[in-house]
DNA sequence: ACCTGAACACCGTTCAAGT
DNA sequence: ACCTGAACACCGTTCAAGT
């Protein structure tokens, strides 16, 4: 009986539930984001989901910053590190993807402001575990800089695009083709004209694809200046 | 007088000033943004800075999500157009680095969402001149498409990370390099360790410098795929 | 120790009213 | 036509009070 009421609590309506907890906060709070949009996350809300008053959240996170950094440090943590059997390339190939998939998953992630202020554990980990793969594959400390620069930088970026080009499925690629091929004068702007017809409207056209082309070229020239 | 008054208004209390206008707003509004950051940007505030009432502003603009499309686009509409008397690669070259430019100087403009939904004619103009130079520059329509997204997401993903690295200048990075060397354990993240005492701590460092080593590497793998 | 409920100082936006 | 002022439905967060 003791220990039960170390777990569960019960509210006055006489719901029996188990006690919350940060962990319990922070899954919450990223399933109502994924679902909903970043915006659609506020503190009433989320307490909701969770069957609580809004003011109980308080007691496992600071404030909503702390909220948001969790999160993000949760995604993070989420992302396959690169695995010490494989040669540098593969490795820091595979986490790169693994990357992109959180982002994708987690399309809030990038517009969560200051997000490297105050990195958590998760996030000093994978960025700890990609440097020491890429010292290991024998990269000088000057190029490992660059190329952890160059690497993310690329996959954030990439993953903002493709957040905001509705682009995702044929159907979506259909649409904007047809707007972009219907209202704009294809005189004045020839060129995306060009490229809504012919590239972006062709059959099995996924502006995903392009991910890992700019992502191969950026490996490649990394291990040409390694060499 | 009569044409005074179409360009001046005079108010309860006497204060004579010009009537305002789309751009106007628009002008204030991205002050606001670079000066205060895009969570100090409220309607209120702004109408405040342009001497006028919260709602004023409505008559110029749609609604919040319109101002914010409107400054991104004005931010769009300030980098500088690739150069048609340059190759391709240095035409690029120079309007990437503006782009970070107007990034680095418009920090809010990679946080809002959704700027890809609804491209405005700045954007569009900017857009269709980067691809007719990559095409004359005798890239083909699939390498163009690749070659634009690869750039682009390095240039936002750069601009991005810049933004939330508080690495500035040498102080910043030296703040940021003792918190990261007393904070944590050099054992459990030693190749983080390594890079912010051999790397960041270096007199003259500037993660900015960063930003051409990664632009000129995926220029080079563009020019490589072209050949 | 954990949760609640009222309250405060804000938001974006509506609407009717003023000039 | 343009601007105002009150109001509405929200925010994040405080604080004292409940259990």
């Amino acid at each position: 009986m003791k220990k039960s009421k170390l777990l569960r609590a019960t509210t006055r309506d006489g719901v029996t539930r188990s006690r919350l907890n940060r962990e319990k906060v922070l899954t919450a709070a990223i399933e109502l984001a994924d679902r909903d949009g970043l915006d659609s996350l506020t503190m009433r809300r989320l307490g909701e989901k969770l069957g609580v008053e809004a003011m109980s959240i308080y007691a496992h996170v600071a404030n909503k910053e702390d909220l948001l950094t969790g999160m993000i440090d949760a995604v993070f943590a989420d992302i396959e590190l690169p695995s010490l059997s494989d040669d540098w390339k593969t490795a820091i190939r595979k986490r790169s993807v693994s990357f992109r998939d959180a982002l994708s998953r987690h399309p809030w992630a990038t517009s969560v402001k200051d997000s490297g202020t105050a990195p958590g554990p998760g996030t000093l980990r994978h960025l700890d575990t990609a440097l020491g793969t890429l010292r290991n594959g024998g990269l000088s400390l000057a190029l490992t800089a660059h190329a952890i620069s160059a690497i993310d930088s690329y996959v954030y970026g990439f993953a903002m695009r493709e957040k905001s080009l509705p682009l995702k499925t044929e159907e979506e690629a259909a649409i904007v083709a047809q707007i972009l091929l219907t209202d704009l004068p294809a005189a004045e702007y020839p060129y995306l004209a060009e490229l809504t017809a012919n590239q972006v409207l062709q059959p099995g056209y996924r502006y995903a694809n392009d991910f890992e082309f700019g992502l191969d070229l950026v490996l490649d020239a990394i291990a040409r200046e390694r060499d």
